[in-house]
DNA sequence: GATCTTGTTGAGCGCTTGATCACTAAATGA
DNA sequence: TCATTTAGTGATCAAGCGCTCAACAAGATC
């Protein structure tokens, strides 16, 4: 009971004295479980607690804590869109009911994820410019191109405007939303309810 | 330039030394305003400037921050489920399609709020049991019946599942979490989208 | 084993936070 | 007009915040 600090009850094998790019590398991916569990707003010596290192120790690693959440935001918005998407939905050889649901199993299982969607939720409410960043991204190479592929498989050409296909996205990402930011019981696996949401867009357009 | 604090820059009217449950109101109203802005770690200080009241006064009509920020829930909450609704959506004197199109033109213009949107938002990722409370009960006084409607319009009996109408309700509510919370572009109006996705949804069983 | 480098510590500074309280002065009634 | 009541103030407290820095000690080099 005596609150001796010692370093081998944290993290793994957790030798003191290690090499900056892993400490930096440790500090870091702390700071993101950290964050998104308890918000931007959570305290630097609530963190270093949990790494089992003294708070002044982030500073050497990060010039201020602001910096520290940028470092977040980057590593966790970073190759969270796969480059190989576009080329996916691109791909005409394959009905464009497979290319949706085999973009979305996949994308589904990138940001149905505790962190990345907290902290997204937590960053969009705080103002950050990224969020905006991101949403125009997605729609520009991901689901414009999937807006065009549904109007070129569409019978008469009455395909879906960019605005429906937003409406078919956030019935998707919605699962993610109950799940990790309202905490409520969702499926364990998402990938039949997308599959029928995209079932029934699609066959509002006269598809399949 | 003096910084001089005049009760007449803020508020309308405002004269000072207000009938006490006056006074608690305006605090409340203003208070959702900030934390629906700021976030519930905004601090009474910047409230109370935004008042023109010192910050002591608020907790002369409020224990503790944490019960101001239960009256903000309390004032948020209440009210944003209209009682009219469960006959509404029950009414079978109406088509399906115009009962859905009628309670989703009301709801949006209920919770497409900024207030109410990112309040909703904040509590949620507190982890408040508010939200899970206001979803079961959304669920079970608006979207179980919805599903029973649905199947009982549907031809075949094939109507939509639990997690279909989720599905359906959260491409609807993407719409306002885009405005408010991550703040990009979306329709001035949003009821179009609203039929659309409804159409679509109705469509997919067999209806209309 | 002595020396040097540098990752890590612990004390603490300046500031902000929620909350308290003795006091001030505006409204009310006699 | 004066006494009473009480809405509102302002100084202040203790705790917690981001951040700094002199000192310490783990590990590499010889």
């Amino acid at each position: 009971m005596a609150m001796v600090r010692t370093p081998m009850d944290h993290e793994r094998g957790d030798r003191r004295r290690l090499p900056p790019e892993e400490r930096q590398e440790q500090i870091l991916r702390a700071a993101v479980g950290f964050f998104a569990e308890v918000g931007l707003e959570g305290n630097t010596r609530e963190l270093a607690k949990r790494l089992g290192v003294t708070q002044s120790l982030i500073f050497k690693y990060f010039e201020s804590k602001q910096d520290l959440i940028e470092a977040v935001y980057a590593r966790v918005y970073l190759e969270r869109i796969s480059p190989d998407w576009p080329g996916l939905l691109r791909d005409r050889s394959r009905p464009i009911r497979d290319r949706l649901t085999s973009f979305y199993s996949d994308y589904g299982n990138r940001i149905f994820d505790y962190a990345w969607m907290r902290i997204f939720m937590f960053s969009g409410l705080a103002g950050a410019d990224l969020n905006r960043r991101y949403l125009e991204h997605l729609r520009s190479i991901l689901l414009e191109p999937m807006r065009e592929e549904i109007c070129r498989a569409a019978p008469g050409g009455n395909g879906p405007t960019q605005e429906d296909i937003w409406s078919l996205h956030g019935g998707i990402v919605y699962i993610g939303i109950r799940k990790h930011i309202y905490q409520v019981p969702t499926p364990d696996d998402p990938r039949p309810e997308i599959e029928a949401s995209i079932d029934r867009f699609l066959h509002a357009f006269g598809i399949a």
